[in-house]
DNA sequence: CAAGGTATTGACAACGTTATCATTGCCAGC
DNA sequence: GCTGGCAATGATAACGTTGTCAATACCTTG
C-alpha cells in the first residue's frame, strides 16, 4: 500500500501513447478510435478500447485543441453584464444548455457596465482562443473587436447593439415596449408619469426612454423634466429616486421603471408611502415573485431564454461557417397586465 | 485594400516566433518577458515589447498550458444543480470573482438533480484539464472521483457532502437551522406544523426533516405523517402540496418550506386558498422581493455569497499546495423575522 | 496472374509554447 | 593574464495530440 503511495506521488495520467504501447497499435490508430474516424477494423478498435478502460485514459483537450486546425478549443466565452439580474441569468442558462449539446464549453464572466473589465475579460478569453463570444456590451466602442474578427472569432451582441463595430445581434425592441407601456398608463387615465432609468450609457435606458417620450407625444402630454430621473443605479438609488419624485410639488400618478432594480426600489418607496395602491406602476423586465406582489406588477416581459437561444443559434451557425450578412433579431417584449399597471389615473373614462 | 482581404483569408494569428524574429530575440528571451520572468535586459525587453505590440501578438493559452508544468491550466469547473436558484447564482458570482483576481478562468455547467449528468460533465471538465472543481453534488457516491485526486485536480464540495469519498466541503447547517425555523413557530403558539420538503434524495432534504423532527421533539409534539410531504420538485408540485395538505381533515396552523421554490409554490397557495395571514409561514432560503411580499416572509437565510467565498479560498489553498486534512466549514444560517413566521397559533401565550 | 482498387495501419512532422541546459560575454579578484 | 562567477541569451527537446501521406495487406477484375 504505500507502495502505491509512493507510485502516486509520481503518477501521471495516461497518454495515447500508453494506450497504443499496450493495444499495440499506433498513436494514429488510437486517436481515430477516440475520434471515431472511419477506417479501423472491428477487431483493432475492441483492443484500444480495452486499452483505453483498462488504463482509464482520458484524451487531452489541451493537446487536441492545439493540435486541430485553427486551433478550435470548442468553448464560448460569455460577457454579462450582471449574472444576478434574472435576464443575464436566463441567457446564460440558454447559452450554456446549447453549448451544451453541441459539445461546447462556456467559460463566463461577469463584466457589469464597466468598459475597461470588457476589453480585459475579451483579451483573456482571447488568450484561451474561445471559438465564440457572446457579450453583452459595457462599452460605446467595439471597434477593438476588429482584431478578434481576424483571428476568426465569431461573435454575437445580446441585449445592446455593438458600436463603431458590426456585429450579429440580438436585442429586444426597446423603444416600442417602452412606448407600449406608457401608452398602456395613457390609456388607463394617466397623463402624469414619472420614468425611473438606469445608468444612461447604457443603450437600453436611451431607447425606453425614448419610447416614453414617443407615447407621451403621440398622446399629446408635454414633457416635465421633473417626472424624468435617469442615471440610477441599483435598487437603493431607485427607491431614493421614486421617493424623491413622489414628495415633489405636483407628483406623477404613475410611474414607469426603465429596468427591474429599479422597480424593486420603486415598489419599496411606494410601499413606504402607502402609495401602492393609488400610484399606476408598469416596469420593463418581469422577475420572478413580481406576480406575488400586491398589486401584482404589471409588466413588459423580455423573453430571456429565447433571447439566450437565438444568440447561440446564431454563433453556431458562424461556427458552422455561415457567412451572410450581419443579422439582428429582435425578440418580441409582452406586456402582463397584473394590477400595477391598470390603477386608474385622474383622466379615466 | 482588395490585397487585404485576401491576405486575411490565409492570415494566421503572430506567433511568439514571429515576435522572436521581429525582436531579434530567441523564442525563450520573448517567452521570458511575456511571462515576466528575470534575466532579460531592459535594452532587449524593450525590443520585446515593441515586437509584440506592432505585431499585436497574444501568447496562445493552450499552447502554453501543454507544455507547463503538470499542465495547469488556470483553469476551475463548477457544477451546480441550477443556475437560475438565487443560492447557486451567489455562489457563482462569487467563485468568479475569486477566480478572476488569481487569473483563472471558471467554466460552469448546470447539472440539476441528475448523477449520470455529474459525471458527465466531470469527465468533460477532467479531459479539459481544469485545476480544481467546485461541485454541488448531484449523485450518492462520488468515490469515482479518486481518478481527479489521482490527477491531482482539487475539489470542494458545496452545499452537500460528498458520499463514500472524503473532500474539503463548504456547507451550511440544515439541521441546526431547520430546527431553529420549527421552534419559532411553536414559540408562537403552533403545534400542528407541516413540512413540505424537495427531492428526499437530496442530502439537504433529509437533514432539514431532521431538525424538523428534533425540533418536534424537544417540545414534545407528536408527529403527524399527514403534515409532511417530501419529494416536492418546483414551485408548481410545491403548491399543489400545499393545497392538499390545507385541505386535509385536520389542517397544520403552520408551514415549514423546505426550500426556495417551495417557499414560491406554498407562498401561491396560501394566496388562493386566503390563508397568508392566518396561517404562519418559515422557509428556508432567501430570495429577492420575500420581504416585500405581504406578510413578509421570514426565513433562514444561507448566505451564498460567504459559501461561494469560503470555496474559492478552500480551493486556491489546496491549489497553492496546502496539504492538510479535509476541512469542512460550516457557514451559518440566520433567522430573518419579518412576519410571516409571527402569526401566532393556538397556543399563542 | 498481373493490375488496380480499397481498407487498414503506421511513421513522422507539426501545433505554439516552456523547461532544461549550454553558451557567451563581462567583470572582479589574484 | 587567468580563473571563477554571474548575468544574459539561446538551442533544443519536450508537452500530447492530430494532419499528411506512405506503406501494407487483401480483394476484385480482366
Amino acid at each position: 500500500m504505500t507502495d502505491i503511495q509512493v507510485h502516486d506521488a509520481l503518477w501521471t495520467p495516461p497518454t495515447i501513447r500508453d494506450v497504443a504501447a499496450r493495444a499495440g497499435a499506433s498513436l494514429k490508430t488510437v486517436s481515430r478510435v477516440v475520434n471515431g474516424e472511419p477506417g479501423v477494423s472491428p477487431d483493432m478498435e475492441r483492443r484500444v478500447r480495452d486499452a483505453i478502460a483498462t488504463l482509464d485514459y482520458r484524451p487531452n483537450m489541451t493537446a487536441s485543441n492545439l493540435r486541430r486546425v485553427g486551433g478550435r478549443t470548442r468553448s464560448i466565452g460569455l460577457l454579462l453584464s450582471n449574472v444576478g439580474n434574472p435576464l443575464d441569468n436566463g441567457v446564460q442558462r440558454a447559452i450554456e444548455q446549447a453549448a451544451h449539446d453541441r459539445g461546447f464549453v462556456v467559460i463566463g464572466s461577469t463584466i457589469g457596465e464597466d468598459a475597461r473589465r470588457e476589453r480585459e475579460i475579451v483579451d483573456i478569453f482571447t488568450a484561451r482562443r474561445v471559438d465564440g463570444l457572446v457579450i453583452m456590451a459595457a462599452g460605446h466602442d467595439q471597434s477593438y473587436l476588429a482584431e478578434q474578427r481576424r483571428m476568426r472569432i465569431s461573435m454575437v451582441f445580446i441585449d445592446r447593439p455593438p458600436a463603431m463595430f458590426e456585429s450579429d445581434t440580438v436585442v429586444v425592441d426597446n423603444e416600442e415596449g417602452s412606448a407600449r407601456g406608457v401608452a398602456h398608463l395613457v390609456s388607463h387615465g394617466h397623463r402624469r408619469i414619472g420614468f425611473l432609468g438606469g445608468v444612461s450609457s447604457v443603450v437600453t435606458t436611451e431607447q425606453r426612454l425614448a419610447g416614453y417620450f414617443g407615447a407621451l407625444r403621440a398622446a399629446d402630454i408635454e414633457i416635465d423634466r421633473s417626472l424624468i430621473a435617469v442615471g440610477i443605479q441599483g435598487s437603493e438609488a431607485a427607491h431614493e429616486a421614486a421617493i424623491q419624485m413622489m414628495s415633489g410639488s405636483n407628483p406623477p400618478t404613475a410611474l414607469f421603471a426603465g429596468q427591474n432594480l429599479i422597480t424593486i426600489g420603486a415598489v419599496r418607496a411606494l410601499r413606504q408611502l402607502d402609495l401602492h395602491r393609488r400610484i399606476a406602476l408598469v416596469c420593463f423586465d418581469d422577475v420572478q415573485l413580481f406576480d406575488l406582489l400586491d398589486p401584482g406588477l404589471t409588466v413588459l416581459a423580455q423573453d430571456p431564454w429565447a433571447i439566450g437561444r437565438k444568440a447561440a443559434e446564431t454563433l453556431f451557425s458562424r461556427l458552422d461557417g455561415s457567412n451572410e450578412g450581419h443579422r439582428t433579431d429582435v425578440i418580441p417584449v409582452e406586456l402582463i397586465e397584473r394590477g400595477s399597471g391598470e390603477i386608474p389615473g385622474p383622466f379615466a373614462g
